[in-house]
DNA sequence: GTGAAAGCGCTAACAA
DNA sequence: TTGTTAGCGCTTTCAC
């Protein structure tokens, strides 16, 4: 017994219990050590206490690597956004990481990767590696890695950009639309020489949102003048840099909107040091709804993209179909609305 | 050979490819093509080419679960913080990540996680899936997650917060030293009535940020009015609240440290909508750094810890640990500095 | 209700 | 240089 204790103890610090360790010391064997932990019915109530007692005692954790071989699972989630540097704000990856996080099952872990690097490191996926994959995605170049995944038959959903080249479960928000309610929102007071901060290239996003406002500007016969667009990538100093060139503009612009907010801020700071007053001399409409457009001044009026919405229904229809094999095709299109506040003036005489 | 060829083809649809399923094709044993898969030298170039080729044309990934049974190994790194949602900033959480994530082996995965959550679910944390684990903690609660892991002899490295209660892998800045400079930095430009906006209270950060401001007005015989000692949480919107109260104070005040940036934000704010001009009425410092902190308007004079810097060295020495087996200890304190923006007046007559 | 035994896919020690 | 074999820790079928 005391020789047993202290085989016991060395174990516990070279290496870890397993069931076995538990079951010499139940005396039992190592399958009915392993029903009373996996809560199986075939087991007697007793036994079971018992060992769960000395499980609890010895602080037993299954090896995860040997139960995931025979089971065929990873417990891995990958969360993948198409980049983790560039042109992802700290604003939506942090919301998005706290959303998926909160609402997915706690027996997941959550991996999260930039597809930029990890295509870069990696030369492919493994299946055995994720349970399912949630794909952030902003670039059309994503198709390559979400394609991949696709053929190797892991659970997917891709959030945040709408595919429309091949099936797939696909969530993200109505951009277009919020950003042609938005331009009509700058046309109805009055503006009609608008600039336009717009995004990286390679985003989807910024062509949705450019297509978005050019039909706006169309409809309402509103002349575009090229001189008005201009470069971002998202980042607020490229958001700063706009606005400084907006500034030095022959005519004078009475609005601007920005591809997102932290641009929109970026270029808020270029006018406040010119002496420029917002929204009298020039209002300015942002995309996003981050928290921090809320606290600009004056406060930022954005439109907002239900960032949440997304990523918890996301999850929502991962886990179904890693766990009820549920594979009816889901595609789901959140609105986007705008936040009104100060930085667009009511109406220009 | 047909018959070969569509049996692996179902194989690939239903299961993943084996070494075994290789081992078949090449007419060599599974062991043979592990080491070519392994890169061993215990094998002939030639067929280890003929291995990989056709490995390679099955698109065989190995079973993770299955090497790191053998091998006692997760390749899971585990990134925990005290909490992802309450007190953690988007731009706090994203530059960690980040750097993590751009700094660690691309071999390993990184597991992002809460401890308040975790612990919560969990009820303890399993040695074998993470081959390491980082804590960016922020509370001093956390310690009973950090010897749990330190119990399980997990390698460990516990940044942003100095823990002298007891020997550990410990990366962190010098906050004391940051925020007793900036005290001064504002005590040198006449500043006397200076409130503060504090963090949570269950953060260290805010003792050891208070008991440096209070050193710093105590040496300077700084009367401290307990009417201008606000708390808050870390969040914009108590940064905000802090400073609508500041202003219905009785006495005028001169000057706000605020313990982070977005506070400070919220706090300018505030006082923007009172017709308070920075700094000419008063003056605002922040800590942390932010990019956004250099885009208010008027920029915020801030307190830099480096972040970065913290969680780069952080990922060095855990997988020095990890892979080196290097036991000695590490512990490592970056300096602060004060980032001189536009939001301090240079004199108060 | 319980135990014996097989096997998940892989690595590595040992033989040849 | 290669094959044979054992075994990592676990779940699960099949006997009893």
């Amino acid at each position: 017994m005391v020789l047993l204790d202290t085989n016991i103890d060395r174990k516990e610090i070279i290496m870890s219990i397993t069931i076995k360790d538990i079951a010499k010391i139940a005396g039992v064997s190592h399958s009915t050590v392993s029903r009373a932990l996996n809560d199986s019915n075939l087991i007697n109530e007793e036994t079971k206490k018992r060992i769960l007692d000395i499980a609890n005692q010895l602080n037993y954790s299954p090896n995860t690597s040997a139960r995931n071989l025979v089971l065929s699972k990873s417990y891995n989630i990958g969360v993948f956004f198409s980049s983790i540097h560039y042109g992802t704000s700290p604003y939506f990856f942090h919301n998005v990481i706290r959303t998926i996080n909160e609402k997915m099952n706690d027996k997941y872990n959550i991996i999260v990767n930039g597809i930029d690097i990890y295509t870069q490191k990696h030369q492919s996926i493994n299946p055995k590696n994720f349970d399912g994959i949630i794909v952030v995605s902003q670039r059309k170049q994503d198709d390559i890695f979400i394609k991949e995944v696709l053929e190797k038959k892991i659970p997917i959903v891709v959030l945040n950009r709408e595919i429309k080249e091949f099936q797939i479960n696909n969530i993200f928000s109505n951009e277009a639309e919020g950003v042609y309610k938005g331009i009509n929102y700058l046309i109805e007071r009055g503006h009609e020489n608008i600039a336009v901060i717009e995004g990286r290239e390679d985003f989807e996003s910024t062509k949705v949102r450019r297509s978005a406002y050019l039909k706006a500007f169309r409809e309402k016969n509103i002349k575009i003048n090229q001189e008005y667009i201009l470069k971002g990538d998202y980042g607020i100093e490229s958001g700063y840099k706009a606005g400084k060139k907006i500034i030095s503009l022959s005519k004078k612009i009475s609005a601007l909107f920005a591809f997102n907010d932290d641009m929109a801020i970026g270029a808020m700071k270029a006018f406040s040091e010119e002496g420029l007053k917002i929204p009298e001399d020039i209002s300015i409409l942002g995309f996003d709804g981050s928290i921090s457009s809320k606290y600009t001044n004056p406060s930022l009026t954005t439109i907002k993209r239900p960032i949440q919405d997304i990523c918890s229904y996301g999850v929502e229809i991962l886990i179904d179909i890693i766990e009820n094999k549920n594979n009816k095709l889901n595609k789901k299109c959140f609105e986007t609305c705008i936040i009104e506040r100060n930085s667009v003036l009511e109406s220009i005489k």
